[in-house]
DNA sequence: GCGATCAGTT
DNA sequence: CACAACTGATCGC
């Protein structure tokens, strides 16, 4: 899988994400998330004996990746020599050989990953230009352009090289449904379930690994019923996650795990070995979060498809789809790129033809993989700027690099700060205390990707499902998607959302018995991504360990006005057990109601997308964000015809997001002038920031009791 | 006995 | 199904 061996062409003195070999030598370690796979060699005895001579030598993390790591006593040796790093404060880093003495200096930035709690990018500047790592991404589309400090006067700055998450930088996943979509997905399906009957309980079968942690919190949130894990005491210090998880196993949503899980599963027993209720049985469904189960489906599917009588599969991803690395790519445009994976099935060299169009080395080298069509344009573009986009209006090529060349400034910079000691030294806990959650880890975008999930082909693969279950599911058809494989056009998303009504059907469970009311629309909007749950992802997947408990939410909830409506009047948080057919069924129908419309008027709203975004904005969308917007969109084409592949990937193209039309030529022309005479175009960029600070920081009580194990 | 590697599962 | 991890077998130190 991943195969970055953890040096950088410019600075091989530093290892990232691994820790062997080679990279016993180096001068400074970085971790940008707690996967295993990430951390190979990190507690080999080799590395902890050298630990114990080179006294200069840390490792470089996040705060809550040093929390979660540390939770291990595997690695509690290191508990010394970890420096933890807030997220987007550049940090100035001295390199020293211990045996000669000689010194560099370099200054890293962290940037939300999106990928699990903790995860990050590592931007770094010194002497060698600037490059960024990416470590395992998820970031919508649009995401970089909204990241401040991937900026330097209102531009890109000029990055060097780029290693970055290959893992889906293959056209079969051109498009994964959003994580709003696919989160909304699941809620609808477990809604769907747990509220026939006190006796329906859900099981999630996830892998052992973090990043699910949004999915719990959100499950958690809306249904008002905290989800059974084995462990939760890694995230005793994370109260946003905490307060959503449980080791008590009477509750209506699973996600313990057991060896022989599959096989409890078939006996109705849950990995925990509950099998019933108050002497009642338990009616289980297992839903199984996957990637590439989808990717391998011939047909768009739903973001939720049925696979057997009472098992699921929903769409989830902790990467980020093909599409979404191009756009990145193509917004950061560096003059190299490093894949740091080579999915199964495809080479170093299908990956490079795909990214290097992407890159300013390709310039003058291939031209070839462009389709010619799009490849008039895109050569301007190229050409000209680095930032990419705009370059169509850009005569004079500037050479890019003049502007942002400037590696060591930011080293002179205020904003940087020694790591030295202090961050070292200081309790965790305070310097956690950030939190700057999800609205400013990621912005969350409103307009979102929205997926096209088509009908399932049946091909469910595990067991088929059971005839007589069928009825409902079966096809899961509906969706709007018929997109048969031609590019949707956002009319078609529009309207369905509308129709959302009407047109789903689902596969859900309640169709068939259960009062089906509900199914059948939430569906529906499951596949039109609606923007509802963002920010609380985005804290789950937070770099930060903080509190903001309710707080958080509610900043989310300015987010999407609607859902958080829907969210409080119906079950709060601390409400914990929706049990109560009857009552549930009461309660829900207003809800559903909400669910229904609220799609709709987002949407509505949403046509005038920018406004629609500033407005809600505590997500603080501004004018230049917007426009920042279209600028990936206008590059678009170029990544499109970029993409040698080709074909097949035309049915997925992603229209431009939906809220604006597409940016017209003088509007365009208007704003790469002023990119073009370094004229300020973010004004309002300011609001959001502040804003996202506020929310960020806050105080964190952090100990906050939560006895691990209740 | 531990760790690394590989194959097989999920 | 290479997402992330666990299990078990084998080999080497």
């Amino acid at each position: 899988m991943s195969c970055f061996e953890g040096q950088m062409a410019e600075y091989p003195t530093i290892s990232i994400d691994r820790f062997d070999r080679e990279n016993l030598r180096a001068r400074a370690y970085f971790l940008s998330h707690c996967h295993k796979d990430h951390m190979k060699g990190l507690r080999a005895p080799t590395l902890k004996r050298r630990l114990e001579c080179s006294l200069k030598v840390y490792l470089y993390c996040s705060p809550v990746t040093k929390e979660l790591l540390l939770t291990s006593p595997r690695y509690r040796f290191w508990e010394k020599r970890i420096i933890s790093i807030e997220i987007e404060t550049p940090t100035q880093i001295s390199l020293v050989d211990e045996a000669s003495g000689e010194k560099e200096e370099i200054v890293v930035t962290l940037l939300p990953a999106g990928h699990c709690p903790g995860s990050v990018m590592f931007l770094f500047q010194g002497n060698n230009g600037t490059v960024l790592y990416t470590g395992d991404f998820r970031l919508a589309k649009g995401e970089a352009a909204r990241m401040e400090l991937l900026h330097s006067g209102g531009r890109v700055k000029d990055i060097q090289s780029v290693y970055l998450d290959t893992t889906f930088c293959d056209p079969k996943y051109y498009q994964i449904p959003s994580r709003e979509e696919c989160l909304h997905g699941i809620l609808e399906l477990v809604r769907s379930w747990i509220t026939r009957s006190p006796y329906h309980v859900v099981w999630l079968s996830c892998k052992a690994a973090y990043g699910y942690e949004y999915l719990f919190t959100n499950l958690s949130e809306e249904f008002g019923v905290q989800v059974h894990v084995n462990k939760l005491d890694m995230f005793r210090n994370m109260p946003d996650i905490l307060h959503h998880l449980t080791t008590d196993r009477d509750t209506q949503i699973h996600a313990c795990r057991h060896p022989k899980a599959e096989e409890y599963f078939q006996w109705n027993k849950l990995p925990c070995g509950v099998t019933s209720k108050n002497r009642i049985p338990l009616h289980t469904i297992s839903i199984k979060p996957s990637t590439m189960w989808f990717g391998e489906r011939a047909r768009k599917t739903n973001v939720i498809v049925r696979t057997g009588a009472s098992s699921y599969r929903a769409c989830f991803s902790f990467h980020s789809s093909y599409s979404e690395i191009k756009d990145f790519l193509s917004y950061i445009y560096p003059v190299n790129v490093y894949p740091n994976v080579i999915p199964l099935g495809t080479t170093m060299g299908k990956v490079q033809e795909i990214l290097k169009p992407l890159c300013r080395s390709s310039q003058s080298t291939e031209p070839k993989y462009k389709p010619l069509g799009k490849l008039k344009r895109a050569r301007t573009i190229h050409l000209d700027s680095e930032e990419d986009d705009d370059s169509d209006l850009f005569d004079d090529p500037l050479p890019v690099p003049l502007r942002h060349k400037i590696p060591n400034q930011q080293t002179l910079h205020p904003e940087v700060f020694p790591t030295t000691a202090i961050s070292q030294n200081q309790p965790e806990k305070q310097r956690e205390s950030t939190g700057c959650f999800r609205a400013e880890s990621m912005p969350t975008f409103l307009w979102a990707d929205f997926i096209d999930c088509e009908e399932s082909n049946s091909e469910s693969e595990e067991s088929e499902i059971p005839a007589s279950a069928q009825g409902d599911m079966g096809p899961v058809p509906q969706l709007q998607k018929k997109a048969d494989g031609e590019v949707p056009q956002w009319e078609v998303f529009f309207k369905r959302s509308a129709d959302l009504t009407d047109d789903c059907l689902e596969n859900l469970p309640s169709s068939t018995e259960a009062g089906g009311s509900q199914s059948p629309k939430l569906f529906s909007d499951s596949s039109d991504g609606d923007s509802t749950h963002i920010s609380s992802q985005t804290s789950s997947q937070s770099t930060h360990i903080s509190e903001q408990g309710s707080q958080g939410w509610d900043s989310q909830s300015d987010t999407v006005l609607l859902s958080s409506q829907e969210r409080n009047g119906g079950m709060t948080s601390s409400s914990r057990r929706v049990y109560r057919p009857g009552i549930n069924d009461n309660t829900l129908a207003p809800q559903i109601e909400q669910n229904v419309l609220c799609p709709k008027d987002t949407y509505s709203d949403l046509k005038s997308r920018d406004q629609d975004v500033s407005i809600a904005s505590s997500v603080g969308e501004t004018t230049t964000l917007s426009s920042g917007k279209h600028m990936p969109q206008e590059k678009r084409p170029l990544n499109l015809s970029s993409s040698a592949d080709s074909q097949s990937s035309s049915d997925f193209e992603i229209p431009a997001t939906p809220e604006a039309e597409l940016p017209t030529r003088e509007h365009l022309q208007h704003f790469y002038e002023k990119l073009a005479t370094g004229e300020r175009i973010v004004v309002e960029k300011r609001k959001r920031s502040l804003h996202s600070r506020a929310t960020t920081k806050k105080p964190i009580p952090r100990d906050n009791s939560q006895n691990p194990n209740r």
